[in-house]
DNA sequence: CCGTATCCGTCCGGATACTG
DNA sequence: CAGTATCCGGACGGATACGG
């Protein structure tokens, strides 16, 4: 009774879900939307990704995530921060380096986004076929 | 060398996920950021935590999620039902009723969701913690 | 090197009113 | 009952320029 095994671990946290599901989730007493809130964020999985490996500083993150701003970078990794899913050290260098690592909180947290990021790979093709078929069948009913 | 246990398959996903790290990640070539944005949408998860338990009918829906305003819900279910997560039947009855039902590929999504909300739960508390901490230390350097 | 400051367009999403 | 139509404020996020 300590633990339900991989299957049912599911089942069980949707129960619950269902349970409170109409209360108005105000961010302090909904915990999914705080969560999914800033995994939803454009940027936050990439970045988390790209720190999964290790260590990176700055200018790496810009490199490695590519197609993001300094403005934006910054942002995110200052919302990680604050949740306490990455660890940001300063260097007093001269000029001054500054490097980025998740924390444990922050590992434990990719690895349950890794889930859904399987997942996501796994059922990629049939999202987009459904989606053609939905268009089609959408263009056909309004020009017959 | 068929597939890794459960603990590695993280891993595994997120090492080749570092790998094309970097791409212009245009919706069309990036699963994740198809996937996940969808995710990420307000109402998402909790239409389809309302639809885990079976099928409900739209005003049934409306009630369960409770602050979702009727617009905001169409468009929601649009999505989902466009991505093959959901199913929409219309009865021909007067005035119309129709259900919406999860399929199996939104079952398995929404196990897949299951993971991180659990996550959410289980580590909600280290969170705000860190939070407060975080907001207390910027505080403090500011107005010392 | 590591950011902050400012401006500004876009789109998400709420409120409200109307329809078959 | 199950939506659609329209309006609109405000947040998200990009570009650019500047600072320690």
């Amino acid at each position: 009774m300590t633990r339900a095994h991989q299957g049912n671990l599911a089942a069980d946290v949707l129960d619950r879900m269902s349970a409170h599901a109409g209360a108005p989730d105000d961010r302090e007493l909904c915990p999914v939307r705080d969560v999914l809130d800033r995994v939803g964020q454009k940027w936050t999985i990439l970045v988390m990704v790209a720190l999964h490996a290790g260590p990176r500083r700055f200018s790496a993150l810009h490199r490695a995530v590519a197609d993001i701003s300094k403005r934006m970078l910054t942002r995110t990794l200052r919302d990680l921060e604050r949740d306490g899913l990455i660890l940001r050290t300063v260097y007093p260098t001269k000029p001054p380096a500054v490097d980025y690592t998740l924390t444990p909180l922050g590992r434990s947290s990719l690895e349950a986004m890794a889930t859904l990021i399987g997942w996501a790979e796994g059922h990629h093709d049939e999202i987009r076929q459904a989606r053609r078929a939905f268009d089609a069948a959408l263009s056909q009913e309004t020009r017959p």
